[in-house]
DNA sequence: GTATCCCTTAACCAGATGGTTAACCGTGCA
DNA sequence: TGCACGGTTAACCATCTGGTTAAGGGATAC
């Protein structure tokens, strides 16, 4: 962890990327393999300066490397902001881990509640 | 998973959610124990009527739920679009792990390269 | 009963986002 | 040399976002 107020930034950065369903379908897309631009648009059913602001994007929060080859331009995907937004998801991992174990110690104790209320207090 | 579409739908907002840091302040704060509106607005210096928006897009995520109690209104995180996330990101572990682990294994290989310079490609 | 507290809603505003079309630019090929 | 290809940039547009102030509305306290 290099800053505290970076670290923020980075974050708002990363889950605004993923936040749209073009971006996370080119991040599965890359994750298969390096890919050219319109190799990327190719699935979707917008222009190619879409796909190529939903690009900028993804370069922006650290996702994505791009290097021109020719006339060609190679998308690389970079997961090392992934697992920024997974770090901090994980420090939450104990709430919904308890829930379900919570949850399934209960169904383990009461196996044959089938007409029970379930009201958690 | 219920269905393809709405779980893309879900991440969407889960991420949307999560891509401010008002409202990953406040799910950390909920992390903690219930709050009021009140309470969650505290920390943060903005209007209340922008902390309520924020509560809403939480809520529309299904991050939060709230439940007036006489003239307060109870606040309760909930965890499961966490773990949704968490689940989406999960998919790509590997990617960053295995970069980690090549970056250890190359490390452990070459212990004193000291002035070296280090290309990654 | 009325004033106060907690919070929401309404209306508005500036800036960001996500899309378009048109124009441009560098590379490769004929 | 010039044209086609891959991709970006520019300009524009509609909508969303994140904030504000002002007003309202229900529960509580006096």
């Amino acid at each position: 962890m290099v800053n505290r107020a970076k670290a923020s930034v980075d974050l708002d950065a990363i889950f605004a990327a993923l936040a749209h369903p073009i971006r996370r379908a080119i991040v599965e897309q890359l994750a298969g393999g390096d890919a050219t631009v319109s190799k990327l648009a190719e699935p979707h059913d917008v222009s190619l300066p879409a796909i190529s602001k939903h690009l900028r994007v993804l370069e922006a929060a650290g996702l994505l490397q791009v290097e021109p080859e020719g006339r060609v331009h190679r998308c690389q995907l970079d997961a090392a902001p992934l697992s920024t937004a997974f770090g901090w998801l994980t420090q939450y991992r104990v709430l919904w881990e308890d829930r379900l174990d919570r949850l399934a110690k209960h169904v383990e104790r009461n196996p044959m509640t089938k007409g029970k209320k379930e009201k958690s207090s």
